[in-house]
Parts: C-alpha cells; sequence; structure tokens
DNA sequence: ACGAGAACCTGTTTGC
DNA sequence: TGCAAACAGGTTCTCG
C-alpha cells in the first residue's frame, strides 16, 4: 500500500495509540524481512516509552523516549492493524511483529510479500542512517519549489518518470503519484528529465503537492487491501485520473485512445498521449 | 557514474 | 474448470 500518502495515513493512525505509551510486549515473529531484524530488535523495544511518531520519505519513525528510533518500510504489501480492548484474534501467517501497549492495544504488522523492513538508529543520528542518508528533498515541505526540482533534474538523462521513482530526486512518490502528478503537470513520462526546467518544473511541483496533499486528506489510496490502521478503506483511489484506467476516456480532454499504459523500468505508467507532451 | 533490468516474495487476476 | 502467466503500492544489487 504504500507511497508517502499511505504511511502518513498509517502515521496518523497510529500516534494515538503509540505516541505516550508504553510498549509492554514486543514479538518478532520471524528473523527477517527483506533484510533481517537487528539483534536487539525486542530488547530495543520491549518496556520503553513511545515519545513520537514522525515519516521521512516512506519510512515511519517512531521515536523512542530512550533516544533510540525504530524505522519502518512497509514495502509494497506492509500494513500496521490495531486492536484495542483487548480485541485482538491470535495472530495470521504474515502478521510478523506483535507490538502490545500498556493501554491495552494490540498492534499487528502483517506484510505477506515481505518487502518492507525495520531497522533501528540513534536519534541524533538518523540523518547519517543509511536508509535516510540517501533520500532527497520532502515534496511537501515548502522548501522545495520549482527551482528545487529543477536543479535536481538538470543533469538526469533518464525520463522524467524514472527520476520521479528515484527517490534521491524528491522523497516518497510512487508509481502511483508519479503517474498521477505527471498527469495534472501535462507532462510526458517518456520526457527526458533534463527538459523539465523553469515553468514545466514550477507546473510539476504544483502538481506533486497539490495530489499529495489530498490524497493524505482522502486517507491515501486502497487499491487491494485495506490501509488505515482501524481496517477502514482510503479512498483517493477513486480520484485517479489516470493510474489503472487504461482505455478509459481521459478525464481532460477528448483524444481517441484515452488512458494508456507503458511499461518503464518494468513498472506500468498511465498517461494521456494527448494532454501529457 | 549512470541507467536499465533482475531479484527479492506471495497473492490475485487474466488469458489460453 | 484448470493451469500458467502476468501483474501488484518498492528497494537494491548487478551488469553494461
Amino acid at each position: 500500500m504504500p507511497e508517502l500518502p499511505e504511511v502518513e495515513t498509517v502515521r496518523l493512525g497510529l500516534a494515538p495509540v503509540l505516541e505516550g505509551h508504553t510498549l509492554t510486549r514486543v514479538e518478532q515473529r520471524r528473523a527477517d524481512l527483506r533484510r533481517p531484524f537487528p539483534d536487539d530488535f525486542v530488547q530495543a523495544l520491549q518496556g520503553q516509552k513511545v515519545e513520537r511518531l514522525a515519516r521521512r520519505a516512506k519510512y515511519l519513525l517512531i521515536h523512542l523516549a530512550t533516544g533510540r528510533v525504530l524505522i519502518v518500510h512497509l514495502g509494497m504489501s506492509g500494513s500496521f492493524r490495531v486492536h484495542t480492548n483487548g480485541e485482538a484474534p491470535p495472530p495470521g501467517k504474515h502478521d510478523h511483529v506483535v507490538f502490545e501497549t500498556a493501554a491495552g492495544a494490540t498492534l499487528f504488522y502483517h506484510d505477506p510479500r515481505r518487502f518492507g523492513s525495520m531497522d533501528l538508529a540513534d536519534g541524533d543520528a538518523l540523518e547519517d542512517h543509511p536508509l535516510i542518508r540517501v533520500i532527497g528533498p520532502e515534496p511537501l515541505n515548502p522548501a522545495f519549489d520549482g527551482a528545487a526540482l529543477a536543479a535536481r533534474l538538470a543533469d538526469r538523462k533518464t525520463t522524467i518518470k524514472a527520476a520521479l521513482m528515484d527517490q534521491g530526486t524528491v522523497a516518497g512518490l510512487g508509481n502511483i503519484y508519479v503517474c498521477e502528478a505527471l498527469f495534472r503537470a501535462g507532462l510526458s513520462p517518456k520526457r527526458k528529465a533534463y527538459t523539465v526546467q523553469g515553468d514545466r518544473a514550477a507546473r510539476l511541483v504544483a502538481a506533486i503537492k497539490d495530489v499529495l496533499a489530498e490524497a493524505i486528506r482522502s486517507g491515501g489510496s486502497s487499491l487491494r487491501d485495506h490501509k488505515q490502521v482501524s481496517g477502514e478503506m482510503g479512498y483517493f483511489q477513486h480520484a485517479f485520473a489516470v493510474y489503472g484506467r487504461e482505455g478509459e476516456p481521459c478525464p481532460d480532454c477528448t483524444c481517441d485512445g484515452g488512458i494508456r499504459r507503458l511499461v518503464q523500468q518494468g513498472r506500468s505508467t498511465f498517461y494521456c498521449a494527448t494532454r501529457q507532451r
């Protein structure tokens, strides 16, 4: 489920359950996800108080009162589910981590494909962590403007689609929101990245900020499984202009073919060849 | 150094 | 109906 708006939705859902609460029990139910858990995973978390939840790109950051930080990535299929009032069912096959709080909440981390990961860092060295260090600017930060994006694209010979999928260019976009932002900005996914300068870059930044903010307000996008930690669906998927809409009419013009699909870097791209140049 | 493709997994949908 | 192939919200390693 997870691009920036989905991870932000998870953060907002988990914050009231975790912030200020103590983890009375942490159960690690397998040795690895995409990578091994840190050796001291349970020891670093169990019995500790959560201070606050943050997010960087698609990483959920759980800051502990000890100063350590749990870094969680949801991969392609990771999700959290919260049960309160002692109503948690037994963990299922793909519930790889169980957290219990002193207030009686139970959290399952569920991830069938196991592309997710969990790691620990020291809070004061978080920006130096290998996973965090390589990430580009946060798109919703006011400092991220057309000039900032243009500068990062100026020497990129790949396509604008590939450049935006690269977390080092700008943080948190994935296949859905790249397709949607390029549609809103009227830019072809096949355009060379270095040609996105000046007004084109400004339009693209505005489109990125708008689509992400709208998606967060909608509780993210729920494609196949549920996403909000309560089990409720997000509903931004109903607002997609192009993603997953191959063959449907373009919502913004009367072109013949409607929405087309092509494959770039092994991923589906959806776009309108008339509106996006 | 950069960019494209493969690999990592499981589950679901599509096509013959 | 049944089986195989294709496809899925991501990242990271390898190869050219």
